[in-house]
DNA sequence: GCTTACCTGTCG
DNA sequence: CGACAGGTAAGC
């Protein structure tokens, strides 16, 4: 999916245009994209609500309402378009979420994954899992804090921990990756095994890559497209990710594709040693 | 933990 | 045709 800065740059786009608007009654292509409540009741009710925050909650994206809010989940292929006009045929389209006056947030999803819940008491949210999520990696989460959390799960491995939204949240396959060699440590490590200074330099690790991915427009390696439609940049940056024999750029040895937690995992087996001081 | 399932599409 | 794809819940 749109990981953690997709949704973020998603939710800076969208936030100048929607925030204040008053939704009209969504048109729902697919009634399965409508999780909470009931599509009829979910079309009933969003109708006539007002905007009036955009929030992100690792990789949801939340509008507050007048009364409860709007939460987004794009899963692996969602996308989440601001446009005045649909402009072309888009078989993919499973709702239009209009706003009075004309414009209208188009929610396409290839694979049907993503899905919208209109929540509007705790026990709706709870009901949605939203409350259930980590602390936010970006916003919510400090060195000292990850050092805490990491010492917490001694015998995770890192990856699938990383990965976990109860655990952080924001962090999905590709931003792992990249925080994990820019860290110089393997996914496969066990985060008790981590030193202080390891601990610290993949938290460090993890922000830049976040903050660099962010900065680009997010990753576009396949379907992800921000609230214009518009394709990110950091495809283009990224060391390991997808790059599969490829050199590694730091000590230019094939970058090495492997399978941990059943994802698919780029490292640089030279660079990320599994043992400490092993030689493979 | 790991595997499977949810879907549809692309690539080799 | 099989493998794989940015996610996550559910079932061993």
């Amino acid at each position: 999916m749109p990981e953690l800065p997709e949704v973020e740059v998603i939710r800076r786009g969208l936030a100048p245009l929607i925030c204040h608007k008053e939704f009209g009654r969504p048109v729902l292509l697919y009634t399965g994209a409508v999780r909470h409540p009931a599509p009829e009741k979910f079309c009933q009710n969003l109708a006539g609500r007002r905007v009036e925050n955009l929030g992100r909650a690792g990789k949801y994206l939340r509008l507050g309402l007048d009364r409860g809010e709007l939460a987004v989940h794009l899963r692996m292929t969602g996308r989440l378009v601001y446009r005045e006009n649909a402009d072309f045929p888009d078989p993919h389209l499973r709702a239009v979420l209009p706003f009075t006056g004309g414009a209208a947030l188009f929610f396409s999803d290839m694979r049907k994954f993503g899905g919208l819940w209109l929540l509007e008491n705790r026990e709706e949210r709870r009901q949605a899992g939203l409350d259930r999520l980590g602390p936010d990696i970006y916003e919510e989460v400090g060195p000292e804090r990850f050092c805490a959390l990491i010492r917490e799960r001694r015998r995770s491995r890192l990856k699938p921990l990383l990965l976990d939204q109860h655990f952080v949240a924001g962090l999905g396959n590709i931003y792992v990756d990249e925080s994990l060699f820019r860290a110089g440590i393997h996914p496969g490590r066990a985060a008790g095994s981590l030193s202080r200074e390891e601990i610290l330099a993949l938290y460090w690790a993890v922000r830049a890559v976040l903050q660099e991915g962010i900065d680009c427009g997010g990753t576009s390696a396949r379907d992800y497209r921000d609230a214009f439609g518009e394709r990110g940049a950091f495809q283009d940056r990224l060391a390991v990710y997808g790059r599969r024999g490829r050199p590694c750029p730091r000590c230019g040895a094939p970058v090495t594709r492997a399978v941990v937690a059943g994802r698919g995992t780029y490292l640089c087996a030279r660079c990320q040693k599994l043992e400490i001081g092993s030689k493979k």
